[in-house]
DNA sequence: CCCTGATTCGC
DNA sequence: GCGAATCAGG
C-alpha cells in the first residue's frame, strides 16, 4: 500500500478528528500505526491536542543497535534459590447469579468506548450484544474466559438450546405447594 | 498486559 | 519518503 491523496487525506481527517493512530491503521488498512505516525510526523500533523499525555522527557540517544550477532556464550549455571510462593486461596467466591441472555451489558473500556471491531481483542468476550444494525451495537468486551467468551457468556453459549434450568423450586413455591 | 505517540535510521 | 524497531509513558 502507498500513500495516495485519498489515502493522506483520510489520515489527516482522521488525526484531525482525534482518532488514534492504531485506529487510523486499522480503519485505513494496509499499515501499521507506525506507518500511520510516521506519515502524520512527516506531514507536520503532530502536536494534536495530546488527550491524555502531557508526554514531556528529555530528548532520547540515538537508538542503540540491535546485536548484530548472537554468539553463544557460556552461561554459568546458576541455582536460582528457591523461589518461596505462597498461594493465597481466594477466600470469597463471587455469587454470581447467572443470568440468562444478554443482559449483561457490554463492558466499557479503559478508553470509554464499548467494545467494537476495531478495538475487539482476542482476549476479549466477543458476544454480540444488542441489533448488529443499532449505532449501539457492540461486543461484550470482558476478559474472556472460555474460549471466545467471558465467564458468563460461555454458561449461556455453551448450554444445550433445549436444557433449561427451572428456577421454581424455591422457597415460596415450596410453601405455596405444601399449604 | 493492553494501549498511546515520538524518535531514529536503514532501506 | 517510508516504516520497523525502539523508547517512554498511561
Amino acid at each position: 500500500m502507498s500513500w495516495t491523496e485519498e489515502r493522506v487525506e483520510a489520515l489527516k481527517k482522521l488525526w484531525t478528528e482525534g482518532h488514534s493512530a492504531s485506529q487510523i491503521a486499522n480503519q485505513l488498512g494496509g499499515v501499521t500505526r507506525n506507518a500511520v505516525i510516521g506519515k502524520v510526523h512527516r506531514l507536520g500533523l503532530s502536536g494534536r491536542a495530546t488527550p491524555s499525555r502531557p508526554v514531556k522527557r528529555p530528548p532520547r540517544l540515538a537508538r542503540p543497535k540491535p546485536t548484530p550477532q548472537r554468539v553463544e556464550q557460556p552461561v554459568k549455571a546458576k541455582v536460582e534459590p528457591e523461589a518461596v510462593e505462597e498461594t493465597a486461596a481466594t477466600p470469597a467466591l463471587p455469587t454470581v447469579a447467572p443470568r440468562g441472555d444478554e443482559v449483561l451489558a457490554p463492558a466499557t473500556l479503559s478508553n470509554g468506548e464499548h467494545a467494537n471491531v476495531l478495538n475487539l481483542r482476542e482476549s476479549m468476550c466477543k458476544w454480540p450484544i444488542g441489533d448488529p444494525m443499532d449505532k449501539d451495537f457492540a461486543f461484550c468486551g470482558r476478559a474472556a474466559a472460555d474460549g471466545p467468551y467471558c465467564k458468563e457468556h460461555a454458561k449461556v453459549a455453551f448450554q444445550p438450546k433445549k436444557s433449561r434450568v427451572r428456577k421454581e423450586n424455591t422457597v415460596s413455591n415450596f410453601r405455596r405447594a405444601a399449604g
